[in-house]
DNA sequence: AATTTGTCACTAACATGCTAGTATGTCAAT
DNA sequence: ATTGACATACTAGCATGTTAGTGACAAATT
């Protein structure tokens, strides 16, 4: 494995990560995150090559807290780290795209089967909520807004399983699934197809159904990474040979 | 937080972690996996704490590569980590076990459920090869070789996935539970109760039901997270206060 | 005796210097 | 024009020096 130039090499868009306000904790853990959004925003996109010295000096920060950086987001497979020789934004993959669904479906299955089973009235009025202001912003046409009240379903969902660690967990297993999304237009008819997925998976945590809401929440999640499949073709310069 | 001392601090058995030599990888990697595996064994018993200098010194190591090798180990749980004033092992929590079990069934169940659905001949045959090894085993009353099979059977469950990173993803999800149960003797009848239950999975997937599967599996772990509850009462300064 | 305060030792976080290994461009030989 | 040796300029990994924050403890104050 090497790290090689080529005429084609993507750059990193430096202007979208000038500086470490707006994250808090160690310098480390800021570091981290604005190189996570720049690669998830594909200002630093997949195939770019990142150079500590250029973003030492870009962030006004160490090679210390770049390289603790670097590793986490390795482990996260966002960063190809290749020993003496250089560190770049990993490619796509389709494999690693239909993997990260895998993963992510599995753990919102079990979260919302244990909210199925579990849930309280105080957390079905949350979900009921979320569902009405869902279908308000299908209605508005506010796509932005429409995207984070499903995300907010999502995130309430592993909240009311009670396990902490859940919700970070898939959030870091859909990193791939996430990144891609943010290449593709909203689709004709998906606003309608969403509001209609979420309002089956919430009339099987109505009914205390864990096995319908588990059969609507893998539908649901099965189209995201449907959705992707079309990206390799149309953009296969992000892709992995 | 802070990192105070107290007179009944447990102390790490240094004998424990005296080489690298068996690992590969960098020495971070090296480090990690030593600590790890110090961890896990209760060499490192919750509540130690770890000095840097110490082992430093000990693993003929310079701070750098001790100090990646915390951080991954305070991401996976079994470290915590105060700025400027110390790290020690996380006590055991039962909330923690519960939601490492929850997560680990929530891959596991995914996994066997992908491989009832998509099982091939040569899957098959490697499966009953293990299933007959693990009556075997039973037999012989050698629980430690019982033990081995029981995991390579699930290793090969998300083996036949074909995901790459769910195996690794599954195996940091458990490290809480797996070091619990290191301190748990075998019980009374668990040998026969793990048989029977490995042999429902299997018929599940022979018969290519998936929702049988899904059972038959939460059925198994769930039983894992229970010998762990009597622990938090037997061992109490083990856990979190 | 109880509480505050100052000091000192120790820590993680960070900065920087060094080393060994890798890619690349140059130039000589063919 | 092609190849191959070599010098050069990079890199990650590691070692080590520095800084600022924390806990422990004893002296000072109430």
């Amino acid at each position: 494995m090497s790290i090689q130039e080529a005429p084609t090499t993507p750059m990193i868009d430096m202007d979208a990560l000038s500086d470490l306000s707006g994250f808090q904790g160690t310098l480390a853990q800021r570091v981290y995150a604005v190189l996570l959004r720049a690669i998830m925003t594909m200002a630093a996109p997949p195939g770019a090559i990142l150079r500590k010295p250029e973003l030492s000096e870009r962030l006004g920060v160490s090679r210390s807290p770049l390289t603790e950086a670097f590793a986490r987001l390795s482990a996260d497979g966002l960063v190809d780290i290749v020993p003496q020789s250089g560190s770049r934004v990993t490619y796509l993959s389709l494999d690693e795209i239909y993997e990260a669904s895998f993963l992510r479906t599995a753990l919102e299955v079990a979260a919302v089967r244990h909210v199925a089973a579990h849930r309280d009235a105080h957390q079905m009025e949350a979900l009921e909520r979320n569902l009405r202001l869902l279908t308000f912003q299908a209605g508005e046409g506010d796509l932005q807004a429409f995207f984070e009240v499903d995300e907010a379903f999502h995130a309430l969902l592993f909240q009311f399983t009670g396990y902490k660690r859940a919700g970070t967990l898939v959030r870091t297993v859909s990193l791939q699934l996430t990144r891609a999304r943010h290449l593709i237009l909203p689709q004709e008819g998906r606003v309608e197809s969403t509001l209609a997925e979420h309002a089956a998976i919430m009339s099987a945590i109505r009914a205390g159904n864990a096995a319908a809401a588990q059969a609507a929440m893998e539908a649901h999640l099965d189209l995201v990474a449907e959705r992707l499949a079309p990206l390799a073709e149309e953009r296969p310069e992000l892709f992995r040979a």
